[in-house]
DNA sequence: AAGAACGCACGTTCAGTAGC
DNA sequence: GCTACTGAACGTGCGTTCTT
């Protein structure tokens, strides 16, 4: 059928398309294949992962640009129609008689639904407000009790935007635990990831060693993949009283101190040796951006060390070492 | 049908604090 | 003055459904 073929031709920009839903696949007919052959000629590849630093440039750029051919005074307007009741038809017609989508996208070469997504982000006022305080979480409690998941009015109450009221309420809907994780919820914690992982074992090498009474034997799994992804609301359902991010960070601290046991990070000529061994790797790696660094190989190199340890161990480089760092671009 | 919006799951980055 | 630990904001990527 006609999807397939264009599944097909999807295939050379988008590996695991076969993956994506009908749904979803129908929505990149149309407009995206044309773009990704376009950029396919110019030899630039479909790129996936954070934005870089150039490629949001390239949306205030867009975004800029098409306010002033259409004379929209605001990137609000241009992007929550909705909130101006008054203009908000006015802006669809001038949206769709300039082409919004292909304008808005231009120069990027990803989707442009996720263009779309990343530019509502930066323009949405309501947006990055940092911290809720302990009356913010109060209220948004209750709003949601009143009006459920209305995020729209409750956004207006609160001035956050709607996105960050959702997350930050399924973190908050159930009571959870702070603090340092007491025995019993780190055994939970352990409990459950083996479970996911044997559960995982099994379903990789169905009717081999594993299909007998496994439950009680050692489970071996090789280093590399622990450091892979792991079904974390499972997990946090079955711990029970943290949240997800909550279990991830810690089972990330537990990895990284089973992982490194013996090698004495902490010893300051280790630590020198590490950072050293860090800064080196990174920069060979040439990563013009941030979103280009390959985390897994890079700790990998270093000596299979935990990614995440990898990570924040740059980021505290960083913080402390580079002056006006919030500035700089990555290269 | 295009565009906009909603919802979920998980990844990355920034940040505060306890404790040595 | 440093790391380890903890918390959480911010971000991507998709399935899906509503609106225009």
């Amino acid at each position: 059928t006609d999807l397939d073929s264009v599944r097909q031709e999807l295939e050379e920009f988008i590996p695991h398309v076969k993956n994506i839903s009908d749904c979803s696949v129908k929505k990149m007919a149309g407009r995206d294949l044309m773009r990704f052959k376009e950029f396919k000629k110019q030899g630039i590849a479909v790129k996936f992962g954070r934005f870089t630093q150039k490629e949001n440039k390239q949306i205030r750029k867009n975004v800029e640009e098409f306010l002033s051919l259409t004379g929209i005074d605001s990137a609000e307007k241009l992007l929550y129609p909705s909130r101006y009741p008054n203009e908000k038809d006015t802006i669809y017609r001038l949206k769709t008689e300039h082409h919004f989508c292909e304008k808005i996208s231009e120069g990027i070469p990803r989707p442009w639904r996720l263009i779309y997504y990343r530019a509502r982000k930066i323009f949405d006022p309501n947006n990055y407000k940092g911290k809720y305080s302990k009356e913010e979480k109060e209220k948004l409690k209750k709003y949601q009790a009143l009006h459920g998941n209305d995020w729209k009015k409750i956004s207006e109450l609160m001035s956050r935007s709607t996105l960050s009221l959702a997350m930050k309420f399924s973190e908050i809907k159930s009571p959870i635990n702070y603090g340092s994780w007491t025995k019993e919820e780190t055994r939970k914690l352990m409990n459950a990831v083996e479970e996911v992982l044997r559960k995982r074992a099994r379903t990789e090498n169905p009717g081999s060693v594993f299909s007998l009474e496994e439950s009680s034997r050692d489970l071996w799994i090789e280093r590399e993949k622990l450091y892979q992804p792991l079904p974390w609301s499972e997990i946090e359902t079955k711990v029970g009283s943290r949240y997800w991010g909550q279990c991830k960070q810690k089972w990330s601290s537990i990895l990284t101190s089973k992982l490194t046991r013996g090698q004495e990070l902490h010893r300051s000529t280790n630590v020198l040796r590490t950072n050293i061994n860090l800064i080196k790797r990174l920069y060979e790696t040439k990563a013009e951006d941030a979103s280009e660094v390959n985390w897994d190989e890079l700790s990998n190199a270093i000596g299979g060390i935990p990614r995440a340890y990898v990570q924040t161990r740059f980021y505290k480089l960083k913080v402390s070492f580079v002056p006006l760092w919030k500035r700089r671009t990555f290269s």
